[in-house]
RNA sequence: GGUGAGAUAGUCAAGUGGCCAACGACGGCGGACUGUAAAUCCGCUCCCUACGGGUUCAGAGGUUCGACUCCUCUUCUCACCA
């Protein structure tokens, strides 16, 4: 059981560090059943979160699931100063209406995956503005400006002459200090959280509050093009609020490496069990295609329901394997005759009357299940499927 | 503040007077094959009811029969110096 656990505890992770008190606070916990905290610290601004920022809740709910209490931090007060990436130097300031907004909807979302009732959701402004100046100048006798270069981003900066704000070298010190007040055991974060998570560790020492945490880190997950990280900006994301059919559709698009991978990081499935389907799948008795939807029906249950998730399921398999046409498509209307190019402009499934030209040229275009090939077609009085490619529907009517 | 280099389509990047709606690469889209995967192959990739027309190469002027290409100014970016 204790060993189950620690397994489940270090599947998919980067880097551990500390594990043998890891091990102690399992143990207690199995033997005494004494609880011990996991700290995890997001920000304030929006949280659209995708299917990256779930690696880590996950994370958490295994400590759950192992006697832990999580104490989920929002950085109310560290956003005023915005994690050092170097990139965008201010950021600006949420007010307080707004940052109570982000974190009721972080709460919508984040409660699919935690049990709420082993979970305190923390401000940090609620220690950090009561510390003063008093109490952050201690903070800043700490620790010293060469060990704070040891910060790869920081040091980069420093040698290739960017500039480097004060401001910047507290927010390290400050998210080490929320471990401090919260007397954290283990805290979790990316690996690109790493020397702030360490701040932690030696300030809970420098602090002497008797203990240092142990520092868990998740890897950053990639996205859909199996290389770059899961990122908004980069459109190759998941959003957990995403509705079924498109999670669904989106996952099955992923290669078959990456998905063993978003299995590591994402199923709830044991490791042994991810194992066996493996070996199923090199040994042919299995088909990647089942697995990649098992994954998918897993994760769209999660954020939606079992029944979504069928339903998303039979969906894709009426559009795609017996290429029929989705229940729900959008519908357009319009008066008189149309060019069918035109149509295709109205309807948002062809950018320009160029491009529909081209895909008409190239058979792409289908009205009614029915490839077309006439650029010139009119469509008279009546109602039509229009079709480009294997994706892209829609229902016209012509008054 | 000084000097030099540069700005070309979604991105990178050719083109240094007509052969330019502009090579190529990536991306994207479509087709074949499939498992809406990967790999591969083929086609397309400014707009317009189109064997034609229109608007493009940072912006504004100018030279020229003709400009992405030459000149002037403006804006912005980068490098070196201070």
């Amino acid at each position: 059981m204790l060993q189950e656990a620690l397994r489940e505890i270090q599947r998919g992770s980067a880097e551990i560090i500390d594990m043998p008190r890891v091990e102690t606070l399992l143990k207690a916990y199995f033997i005494e059943g004494k609880t011990y905290t996991v700290k995890a610290g997001f920000d304030p601004t929006a949280p659209d979160l995708h299917l990256g920022h779930t690696v880590l809740l996950q994370k958490l709910a295994t400590f759950q699931k192992y006697g832990a209490r999580i104490q989920f931090l929002i950085g109310d007060f560290t956003a005023q100063i915005g994690d050092p990436t170097g990139k965008s130097a201010t950021r600006k300031t949420l007010s307080q209406a707004d940052i109570l907004e982000n974190a009721k909807s972080y709460k919508e979302q984040v409660f699919k995956i935690l049990d709420a009732s082993k979970t305190d959701v923390v401000f940090n402004s609620e220690w950090i503005n009561p510390l003063g100046a008093s109490g952050m100048l201690t903070l800043t006798t700490t620790y010293n400006v060469a060990r704070m270069l040891e910060r790869d981003d920081f040091d980069k900066r420093y040698k290739s002459g960017v500039s480097i704000s004060i401001s910047e070298f507290i927010y390290p010190l400050l998210q080490g200090y929320d471990s401090v007040h919260l007397k954290s055991d283990i805290e979790i974060g990316g690996t690109d959280q790493k020397f702030n998570l360490l701040m932690g560790r030696y300030l809970q020492r420098a602090y002497e509050i008797g203990k240092e945490q142990s520092v868990l880190m998740m890897p950053i997950l990639e996205g859909l093009d199996g290389v770059q990280k899961m990122s908004k900006s980069l459109g190759n994301y998941i959003g957990v609020t995403e509705a079924p059919n498109d999670m669904f559709g989106k996952i099955l698009s992923i290669s078959d490496e990456l998905m063993w991978r978003y299995y590591e990081l994402l199923s709830a499935k044991s490791l042994d069990a991810i194992e066996a389907l493996k070996n199923g799948v090199a040994d042919g008795s299995l088909h990647p295609k089942t697995i990649k939807e098992d994954l998918a029906m897993e994760i769209v249950a999660r954020f939606h329901s079992n029944a979504a998730a069928n339903a998303a399921k039979e969906e894709f398999d009426n559009v795609h394997a017996k290429s029929q046409i989705p229940t729900d498509i959008e519908e357009f209307e319009c008066d008189g005759a149309v060019w069918i190019a035109k149509a295709l402009v109205d309807c948002n499934i062809a950018p320009s009357t160029s491009q529909a030209r081209r895909d008409i040229k190239q058979g792409a275009v289908k009205i009614d299940q029915e490839k077309i090939s006439d650029e010139q077609l009119q469509l008279d009085k009546g109602e039509y499927i229009l079709q480009v490619g294997k994706r892209k529907f829609a229902k016209l009517k012509v008054n």
